[in-house]
DNA sequence: CGCATTTCCTGGAGGC
DNA sequence: TGCCTCCAGGAAATGC
């Protein structure tokens, strides 16, 4: 599941291999993963230009090119990014391909259960496509001031974590691992955070993200980083995916609940529910 | 507004 | 071995 660790890996390792090559062809293989609009009009912008630059933004892949045209790559869960060389066999489920010459490969996109796509924008393509919606705030960049207008909602925290027009990046692991780093229960309500607590989690979201992206993201199913090589932050998770072992922090067992809709983890020792909402949310007062 | 539920999709896991 | 069902989940849409 590539979120904002797994993501930045790609695109550091992306970025030798693409950074100023030309695209001399582009092959749709499969019509709907292009999410922009028609295949045939991505392939028009693409064909000819220069890869000048690549960024990440939220779980995003951009690719800008010379003339200002962007290319936007979402990995849902099964997404992969990889160049090969243009004689290597296409695996199942190759839905586009980016040639960039002999000397170069090619850059192919796979995924199979097509939850992820290709946007392309940029210089007078109508309409203007953002890229699957708006985009909160980058979790690494942000600042506790920023941070505390976030906070400020009527909503679960794991939710309002989730949502990527809240906060662009963080999916359901490093949600969970954040969450038990700051000692926050997920179902506790954003803006009955303490400052002391909504302090801490900025804090514990950033140490996670980076000790993640140091460790080049989790591997549970289906991520490979460019080289094909698995992540290993799987190994240091503390609580996702963990249910029923031993919190390392305290020894209580970890649990695994439905929250935001989502198989969430937690340790029910270090991460409690504030008296107020322990009894649900419409206990009398 | 917030939250749950459903939809998309495929492959892996577990049951029999 | 081979079916079958269930489940995972990012994000958007729908319903309450």
């Amino acid at each position: 599941v590539p979120e904002l660790p797994e993501v930045e890996t790609i695109v550091r390792q992306l970025r030798p291999l693409l950074a100023n090559a030309r695209v001399e062809r582009v092959i749709v293989r499969r019509a709907d993963i292009v999410r922009s609009g028609p295949a045939r009009a991505l392939i028009a912008r693409v064909t000819g230009r220069t890869i000048r630059e690549l960024l990440r933004r939220g779980k995003r892949i951009l690719l800008l090119l010379d003339d200002g045209t962007t290319l936007a790559f979402h990995l849902g869960m099964t997404g992969r990014l990889r160049v090969d060389a243009p004689s290597a066999t296409i695996e199942r489920h190759t839905h586009l391909r980016i040639l960039l010459g002999e000397a170069r490969g090619e850059l192919r996109f796979t995924d199979a259960r097509r939850f992820g796509g290709v946007w392309c924008e940029g210089n007078g393509s109508p309409p203007p496509v953002r890229f699957g919606g708006p985009l909160g705030v980058e979790p690494l960049e942000c600042t506790w001031r920023r941070f505390r207008t976030v906070l400020d909602r009527r909503r679960q925290i794991k939710a309002l974590l989730m949502d990527q027009r809240v906060v662009a990046g963080l999916g359901n692991i490093y949600c969970d691992e954040s969450l038990h780093a700051a000692g926050i229960h997920p179902r506790t309500r954003a803006d009955g955070l303490s400052r002391e607590a909504g302090v801490q989690l900025l804090r514990s979201i950033k140490t996670v993200l980076r000790r993640a992206i140091r460790h080049e993201g989790s591997t549970l199913m289906d991520y490979r980083t460019v080289t094909g090589s698995p992540g290993s932050f799987q190994r240091y998770h503390r609580v996702y995916g963990r249910a029923g072992k031993t919190c390392r922090q305290c020894g209580a067992i970890i649990v695994r609940i439905v929250a935001a809709g989502r198989s969430t983890f937690l340790c029910p020792n270090c991460q409690t529910l504030p008296a107020a909402e322990a009894n649900g949310p419409s206990s009398p007062s």
